[in-house]
DNA sequence: AACTATCTCGATTGATTTAGTAGAGATGAC
DNA sequence: GTCATCTCTACTAAATCAATCGAGATAGTT
């Protein structure tokens, strides 16, 4: 079995804090040190990620003694590929169109193979909402402890 | 879609490597200088991967002026996935015992969905042998420039 | 209008990982 | 014995990632 998907931190917060703000599904907005302390992700750090998921149309804000931010729409609209995606396209992961393929024995075969795993990477990420995400968690929890929540 | 599934160059020129040798199907060793300028991977550190995978008792090595490397088992028994996890096993991924989950609302569902992820991953890693890859790849060529080759 | 808590923006730092290099030594075939 | 090769340990350079900082803009509150 291979080491688990490598996430980086910044995507992994980047699901927290959208996790987060689906939670509290509330029309108010949610201030980064409070999401911040919710998932335990470095604050200033924070305001990076949710600057960045900001332009990328995932969340809105407002500024002010009353600020904070929240989902730019409803979290069943909302897919952690999507998301994923976005966020990788500005780490210098864009396609190198010139430089490409020496034509080397093995790529067809090779990128053949990339393909197929991408697929099956995307299959899971594009169909996974923030509401399904809120939805299991719950349902895990319960299962965990279905006696002491009385 | 997500950005394609992200090899390190080191487990790619490990893939070629490995490839490549099973292209030659031959019993002679097949000597490092061959293998990097076949498959365009820079000698030296080809060198240090070969090192890396016959530790993994993936391929054999004969010294001297005859020497070379070649593939220690069928590449019909030999798959994309156990070297990979093998390769990555190496470099500081392993599992952090400590640390670990804060216990954050989120983290099971989260997880869970990585943990499928993964699972997808391996489905197509494990089942794809080096054998598979050079049928492929030559088929796919073939397909390419059926009338040329005549 | 002043105050203040918040988001916004650009720059910077430090740590870690990755990619690749270097050189001396061991080995085996001839 | 000699030569072409693998073997081993270390090192360096570059890139990426994670996180921090400070100054400024904004919008509600008083």
């Amino acid at each position: 079995m291979l080491g688990s998907e490598r996430l980086s931190h910044k995507c992994r917060y980047a699901l927290r804090a959208l996790f987060e703000l689906t939670m509290r599904d509330t029309t108010k907005p949610v201030k980064i040190q409070n999401i911040a302390s919710a998932q335990g992700i470095p604050p200033r750090f924070l305001e990076v990620i949710l600057a960045e998921l900001k332009h990328g149309g995932f969340v809105e804000s407002r500024r002010g003694s009353d600020g904070g931010y929240f989902l730019a729409r409803p979290a069943h609209n909302l897919t952690v590929g999507e998301v994923l995606a976005f966020l990788r396209k500005g780490s210098s992961n864009r396609s190198r169109p010139g430089k490409g393929k020496a034509d080397l024995f093995g790529d067809y075969a090779l990128s053949e193979m990339l393909k197929k795993v991408t697929n099956a990477i995307s299959m899971v990420y594009d169909q996974t909402t923030f509401a399904d995400l809120a939805e299991r968690e719950l349902a895990i929890r319960n299962e965990q402890a279905p006696n002491y929540i009385i």
